[in-house]
DNA sequence: ATTATACCCTGAGTGC
DNA sequence: TGCACTCAGGGTATAA
């Protein structure tokens, strides 16, 4: 599923499409996803301006101008198809959602496993609902996050590092690629437990999984399966994984063990096992 | 309280 | 070619 740097990019390629424009059709093509879809979507958004297409962890937010926000989250195979004006795409048994812009473009919303959801809320009281009301620092561009702070947040629980990366309370967008890429860079254990982390190891942490992301977000993010920009380009940071499925290869750091692939609370880990510690 | 596990769902890939 | 099986970028409700 597309995570930080792939939800960043979707909101990126959306601003255009969206910000100072309406949706003039809201297509349902099913009552639910992982959840049920709001009946109402298309009564209460149609014709409504939309002030501003922005992101908080995974999530993709509208705002409009009537203190509505949509939240949208992609799941593990969601999609976002922006179509160029005027030509029609072939439609795929699992465009769950089409929405026709003042601008006369098509969004189209795909997505084969359905493990996403559309939600509204007041924008004013977003922060107070579910998830957004327990979600941790946003990995980038926090002005709260720096290495001490996460630091203490790390040392507060007992939890392997790779499950803290994974948790959104304890840090907001980072997945199962950039976490494992994050400590292989950092040279840290996934199975290193939190609360013997020094201040040092945290500052390196955070150092390293910022630089990840950034240098993500700057190639469009990574393709595995199936994420792809909005106007049909895919990212390009698959090429740039150290460690993400990268087993059996050699690792870049050390360049004598060969890394290796494990499953951690049902989710792969890749990483070397001499050099992260 | 925190921390693990099972599960939602389809599609791609592998091995027989 | 077909079938059975495993695994996949996430999050949540449960159980321990």
């Amino acid at each position: 599923m597309p995570e930080l740097p792939e939800v960043e990019t979707i909101c990126q390629a959306l601003k255009p499409a969206l910000e100072g424009h309406s949706f003039q059709k809201i297509q349902l093509n099913r009552p639910d996803l992982r959840y049920p879809i709001p009946y109402d979507l298309e009564s209460k958004l149609a014709h409504q301006s939309i002030n501003l297409v922005r992101r908080r962890a995974k999530y993709l937010l509208v705002d409009f101008s009537h203190d509505l926000t949509l939240i949208w989250h992609l799941g593990m195979s969601g999609r976002v198809i922006i179509e160029d004006k005027g030509l029609s795409l072939k439609p795929s048994l699992h465009d769950h959602v089409v929405f026709t812009t003042s601008g006369n473009q098509r969004i189209i919303y795909r997505d084969p496993r359905r493990f996403g959801f559309l939600r509204l809320s007041s924008t004013h009281q977003l922060n107070e609902i579910a998830p957004f009301n327990t979600l941790g620092a946003e990995a980038l561009d926090d002005p709260h996050l720096n290495g001490c702070t996460f630091h203490q947040c790390l040392t507060r629980r007992k939890i392997s590092l790779k499950s803290a990366l994974l948790d959104q309370k304890v840090i907001a967008g980072v997945g199962n690629i950039y976490a494992s890429e994050a400590l292989w860079q950092a040279k840290l254990s996934p199975f290193r437990l939190t609360n013997t982390l020094t201040l040092a190891e945290a500052e390196r942490l955070l150092k390293a999984l910022q630089d990840v992301l950034r240098r993500a977000i700057a190639v469009g993010g990574s393709t595995l399966r199936d994420h792809i920009h909005p106007n049909g380009d895919i990212g390009y940071f698959q090429h740039e994984l150290k460690a993400y499925n990268c087993e059996h290869k050699l690792c870049a750091h050390c360049q004598s063990t060969y890394l290796c692939k494990t499953m951690q609370n049902g989710r792969a880990t890749y990483y070397c096992k001499i050099c992260q510690q």
